[in-house]
DNA sequence: GCGACAG
DNA sequence: ATCTTGTCGC
């Protein structure tokens, strides 16, 4: 798929969250803002320790079977260290090489971390939809600004992520029973309202939504298999 | 200054 | 995130 480029990635931290108050403007997450995808896409990233490579991966899904219709994986390096707040200049620029091989593009695009429940309002999920143009929805496993009350104990239950300002930033929203809730945000081009629905919809199962969850097995697989090549060929 | 802190 | 074995609970 087609890759904006909006800015530079090889920045400093002062540089990346300046550019993060800037772009934070442009993302749209107004209720009402639904939509009905064929084709969704869950992306990940797999680094081992050590240094070595990092491995990127997306798995794209039929959004009504959640049948997998396309992996995609990308090799490559990361430089820029993991500092909270600052996830995407990590993790985006080797994501955006994996997505560029997609074809066709997905309608919605599951990423692992937040999308606007962010302190500057543009976690890596709402960074990508910026750069990808389509729907994100972020799914973190855990909290990184906001208060919550503890949500149901049922499987669909979800609580209201609140903003110093009483704003609502996403939702605490329980995938399944017995399990601790995942952190659900809108990024961009999508509500609140339909980044729950569609996050529950793909989480038949498991506590991680299946197009995360898959890729993350995706990179996962990939990096030792290719680990494993590289050391045998040494 | 102190505590919090996606992956 | 990654490393790593067994173990506790639904």
């Amino acid at each position: 798929m087609k890759i904006h480029s909006l800015h530079r990635w090889d920045v400093t931290p002062k540089e990346a969250i300046s550019i993060q108050k800037d772009l934070a403007r442009h993302i749209n997450t107004s209720v009402g803002l639904k939509i009905s995808p064929k084709l969704i896409a869950g992306a990940d990233i797999s680094l081992s320790q050590s240094r070595g490579p990092a491995y990127a991966g997306v798995v794209v899904l039929d959004a009504n079977t959640l049948e997998v219709v396309a992996e995609y994986t990308q090799r490559g390096e990361i430089d820029f260290p993991y500092v909270p707040g600052l996830l995407s200049f990590r993790e985006a620029p080797l994501l955006l090489k994996a997505f560029e091989q997609i074809d066709p593009p997905p309608d919605l695009i599951m990423l692992d971390g937040q999308g606007i429940a962010h302190p500057r309002g543009l976690g890596l999920a709402s960074h990508l939809g910026l750069f990808l143009d389509c729907p994100t929805v972020g799914c973190a496993k855990s909290r990184l600004i906001g208060d919550h009350r503890e949500p149901g104990t049922k499987k669909g239950s979800h609580a209201p992520l609140k903003g110093k300002n009483g704003e609502t930033l996403g939702s605490a929203l329980r995938t399944r029973e017995g399990c601790k809730p995942i952190f659900v945000s809108a990024g961009h081009k999508i509500d609140l309202a339909s980044a729950l629905e569609w996050v529950l919809r793909v989480s038949p199962r498991y506590r991680i939504p299946e197009p995360t969850r898959l890729a993350h097995n995706l990179v996962n697989r990939v990096r030792k298999e290719d680990q494993g090549l590289r050391a045998t060929s040494r």
